[in-house]
DNA sequence: TTAATCACG
DNA sequence: ACGTACGTGATTAAG
């Protein structure tokens, strides 16, 4: 049987990978999916093949014999994105590791190479395919060499086939003549034109009829149409060189021997270099492919479920100054305890009834990379032995994954009270290490830190997904439906980020974060599992009543905006109301989004004054925003002893900051004094107050300190009001000449620089022109050289570094600023400007609450923090204590970071959040 | 699940 | 000529 040959044009196959699939990157920021999508098109290719051989050509980047004679032609050919350019390097590196042969040749395209080799291995009596995304090698077809082009659809990669036969039913024309078709009519991919007046139909006719230009041009007199029996005389030249142009050559002197590119599986291609270099490009569904060659990591083996309370001493007693890693498994169903749903579906009070008084499976418990210990609460080991056997435990650290949920695990009983002996408390919360905390810092912009990916990334482990695994089983399913895999699955918890510690600490080192994560974020976890417990007093009955007279005014709204629109419709559908305003009603100023009609409040702002439907409906929005999100939304939330408790997320946003969830306690309206009013529902408990602090203009401050710019820092230093000493300056009038309005300009000013400045961002803003926006920036950055100079500085030092920094050295990694596209690129130096800013006052802040926290701690105090909003901390401070409480958020907010100007801070008290912010 | 909108710093 | 302010999360509609 003859052998066969499978080529692929490298550059052609990589391109339409690149431009067919989204945007893919791995954890380092590297550019993958064109690598990923080859290497698929290469194997589905292969799978169906089976072939002897292969080979990859690709073009050299040095201008190329054909490519010169094009270059006159080729002028305005499109350079490469860089996003691509990226990958080819790596794609080649990819190749080598699964030891495919790749061919290049100074002074050849690819397409010359295939022409060449295709044309060997026919008269070796093989069966070749050529993969390509250019018809252009359709003139390469005979009846042993098969062209295939990949074309990415919806339902997966569809491959269209050629030998000459079907060249010669798709296109009427012969694998050869197809060269003579492409010389008269011209390609404008690569941009040479052909002989004018000749289109692609024309061109068809004469070939099919006259087999090649040579024979059209013996007959020009004769031909039809007159226009293209004039230009085949007058362009002869032309349609000469095109010719040659479009001749891909068949005899290319490149050294090639076939034994070179032999395989005898495709299993050949699974080499461990590949492997590797797939897993650090984070392919993991191409893995799969390799589990045969991987050495397979089994962590059943490795378990060691623990039944006996002996037995669970004599481990404990083995653990002197070891690392260890744990994970208390919880029972979801009875510690969490269930919303009552009330008659109306309505989610309402939290029922804190359990059956069992067990709240834990058991523990999960590492020391060594050859041993994972399950112990099971069951025969007399019980939760609490276990918590407390981890807090009395001597090992030195004490590694595991999202600390602040097993911090709440062990202190669910209260046994380790800070205030009992704060240095102990100290001493204990220092031993621990959380591996998805260190990977948030390695990489803060991934926003979530799966196990598997730790795992991956940093123990070189491979495990299933936590969805793979589980699918749509719960953990406690797991246990009553397959307890041993539901073990091994927990085993991973404390195995993972055992076999991950060292990597991750020497990676945090190298990244000079390791101060920072020591003592700031995981101190902080600490701190936040705290607020987290004490959660927060709603009055459900207030927030009812608050709804309900909500309520009177969305109705009133309601029918009124109905009769304006002469119909009923869901006014809470941005596409109805859009066709409503700007169809029916034929409002003007209508912008178009993806979907319909911008409905968005910017818009409608600019119509409120002459439509009063258009007030109606801003209003309507806000009492439904305000039901919905925080007077009934709050109330689903409201545990039995009134309060609520939001999960304080550490490792989500890109900048530092905290986010918080379930529900969002940092967006509470404040703004509008309707929404504000919701704020009186938070109170303090009896015989307590809220003190609430916030910083002030802490950004600025920021900025102030960070580009040493005398004249803000002055501002600052003489207690001026920043924002009128700005319009002084940028204006040119007197500080005390300052009118209102140029406060407020100056004031959207002093924001858009924090924000990374641009005029449209704050002609947007100001409702001014963009060329006055310019002129506001303008001034300012002549009046604040040092701060241009900062902001220029992040820039370059982002370009250069490929990340921003903040003061105490958290990272954001930064790929924007290689981006192909402009406006990629301008949001990357907005991002660098920005990251530092507000990444650095993220940094103060979790530093204010971690000292804070401990003051109340060390001093016995019984006031506790419960909320922190960006910069603002808020604390419900036992009556008693009020005036410790205030001295100590002034202190410690306000030494929490040196700075060249100091931080100030306002403190409110009161018996609600409204009274007290 | 995604897009649009709007609440906060 | 491009078409944007930085960072979040919840709700709703609609595919």
């Amino acid at each position: 049987m003859s052998k066969k040959l499978v080529l692929i044009d490298g550059h052609s196959i990589l391109n339409r990978a690149y431009y067919g699939l989204p945007d893919l990157t791995n954890a380092q920021g590297l550019h993958t999916n064109a690598v990923y999508g080859f290497i698929n098109i290469m194997f589905k290719i292969l799978e169906e093949e089976k072939p002897d051989y292969i080979t990859v050509a690709f073009d050299v980047h040095a201008p190329t014999f054909r490519h010169k004679m094009f270059e006159e032609y080729k002028g305005n050919r499109k350079s490469m994105d860089e996003e691509l350019r990226q990958q080819v390097p790596l794609m080649k590196k990819m190749l080598t590791a699964m030891g495919v042969k790749i061919i290049e040749l100074a002074g050849y395209e690819a397409d010359d190479l295939l022409g060449t080799i295709a044309n060997r291995a026919e008269k070796e009596g093989m069966n070749v395919s050529i993969i390509s995304g250019d018809r252009d090698l359709l003139q390469l077809a005979t009846d042993k060499v098969l062209i295939r082009i990949p074309k990415t659809k919806r339902t997966g990669t569809e491959i269209e086939n050629y030998f000459a036969s079907d060249v010669k039913e798709a296109y009427g024309v012969t694998p050869k003549e197809f060269i003579d078709v492409k010389a008269l009519q011209g390609d404008s991919s690569d941009n040479f034109s052909g002989v004018p007046g000749i289109g692609e139909k024309t061109a068809k006719t004469l070939v099919a009829e006259y087999g090649s230009i040579e024979k059209i041009h013996e007959n020009a007199a004769i031909i039809k149409p007159p226009r293209a029996s004039k230009n085949i005389v007058e362009y002869w030249e032309d349609a000469v060189l095109c010719k040659k142009l479009a001749t891909i050559l068949t005899d290319a002197p490149i050294e090639y021997n076939f034994e070179d590119a032999k395989i005898d599986s495709i299993s050949d291609l699974y080499t461990q270099d590949a492997y590797l270099l797939c897993k650090e490009l984070e392919f993991k569904n191409l893995l799969n492919r390799f589990d045969a060659k991987e050495e397979s990591f089994n962590i059943s083996e490795l378990i060691e479920v623990v039944e006996t309370i002996e037995k669970a001493d004599k481990i404990f007693e083995e653990i002197k100054d070891k690392n260890i890693a744990f994970y208390l498994v919880k029972r979801e169903n009875n510690s969490v305890g269930q919303f009552n749903q009330d008659s109306n579906g309505q989610l309402g009070l939290f029922d804190f009834s359990t059956d069992s008084k067990e709240d834990l499976f058991g523990l999960s418990l590492t020391y060594s990379k050859d041993k994972v210990y399950f112990i099971e609460v069951c025969n007399g080991i019980t939760s609490d032995y276990l918590r407390n056997k981890i807090k009395e435990t001597t090992a030195n650290k004490l590694i595991t994954r999202d600390v602040k949920s097993q911090v709440k695990l062990l202190e669910q009983t209260g046994v380790l009270n800070p205030a009992e002996d704060f240095e102990k408390y100290v001493a204990y919360r220092s031993k621990f290490v959380d591996a998805s905390i260190a990977s948030y810092l390695i990489n803060p912009t991934i926003g979530e830190y799966p196990l598997d990916d730790i795992a991956k990334s940093f123990a070189g482990i491979m495990i299933p997904t936590q969805k793979e695994f589980f699918g749509k089983e719960t953990i406690d399913d797991m246990f009553s439906s397959n307890k041993n895999k539901a073990i091994e699955y927990v085993a991973y918890e404390s195995y993972i980020p055992f076999m991950a510690n060292d990597n991750l600490i020497a990676r945090l080192q190298n990244d000079n974060m390791l101060e920072l994560f020591e003592k700031v974020e995981m101190p902080l976890a600490f701190v936040l599992a705290s607020m987290e417990k004490e959660g927060i007093i709603l009055d459900a009955q207030a927030l009812k009543e608050y709804s309900s007279n909500l309520d009177e005014g969305i109705l009133k709204l309601q029918k009124s905006i109905y009769e304006k629109a002469g119909e009923e419709f869901n006014i809470n559908s941005p596409k109805q109301l859009g066709v409503i305003l700007f169809e029916k009603l034929a409002l003007p100023n209508a912008k178009k989004t993806k979907t319909g009609y911008s409905t968005s409040a910017d818009i409608l702002d600019g119509l409120k004054a002459q439509y009063p439907i258009v007030s109606e409906i801003l209003e309507y929005r806000q009492l439904t925003k305000l039901k919905s999100t925080y007077a009934d939304g709050l109330r689903n939330y409201i545990e039995e002893d009134n309060r609520v408790r939001t999960t304080f997320n550490q490792t989500v946003t890109a900048t530092g900051r905290l986010s918080s969830t379930e529900p969002n306690l940092q967006n509470i309206p404040i703004r509008i004094e309707l929404g504000k009013q919701i704020r009186k529902v938070f109170h303090a408990k009896e015989g307590y107050v809220f003190v609430d602090s916030d910083y002030s203009q802490i950004e600025l401050r920021v900025l102030a300190h960070l580009s040493e710019d005398e004249k803000l820092i002055d501002a600052y230093k003489h207690g001026k009001d920043i924002h009128r000493s700005t319009a002084s300056l940028v204006f040119g009038v007197p500080f005390d000449e300052v009118t209102s309005l140029q406060r407020r300009n100056a004031k959207a000013v002093n924001f858009g620089i924090v924000y990374g400045i641009s005029s449209f961002g704050l002609s947007k803003d100001l409702g001014i022109s963009r060329k006055d926006a310019s002129e506001y920036i303008k001034n300012y950055f002549e009046q604040y050289p040092k701060i241009k100079k900062y902001l220029d500085s992040c820039i370059e030092r982002a370009k250069e570094k490929k990340y921003a920094l903040t003061m105490f050295n958290r990272r954001r990694p930064m790929v924007e600023l290689e981006s192909s596209n402009f406006m990629t690129r301008q949001f990357g130096e907005r991002v660098a400007m920005n990251s530092p800013i507000q990444g650095t006052a993220a940094d103060i802040i979790k530093i204010a609450m971690i000292r804070v926290h401990d003051r109340i701690f060390k001093e016995k105090l019984e006031s506790r923090l419960l909320l922190q909003v960006h910069d603002e901390l808020l604390i419900e401070a036992k009556e008693s204590e009020l005036e410790e409480v205030k001295k100590i958020l002034k202190e410690e907010m306000q030494g929490a970071a040196q700075l060249s100007v100091d931080l100030e801070i306002d403190t409110q008290v009161g018996k609600n959040w409204y009274d007290a912010h």
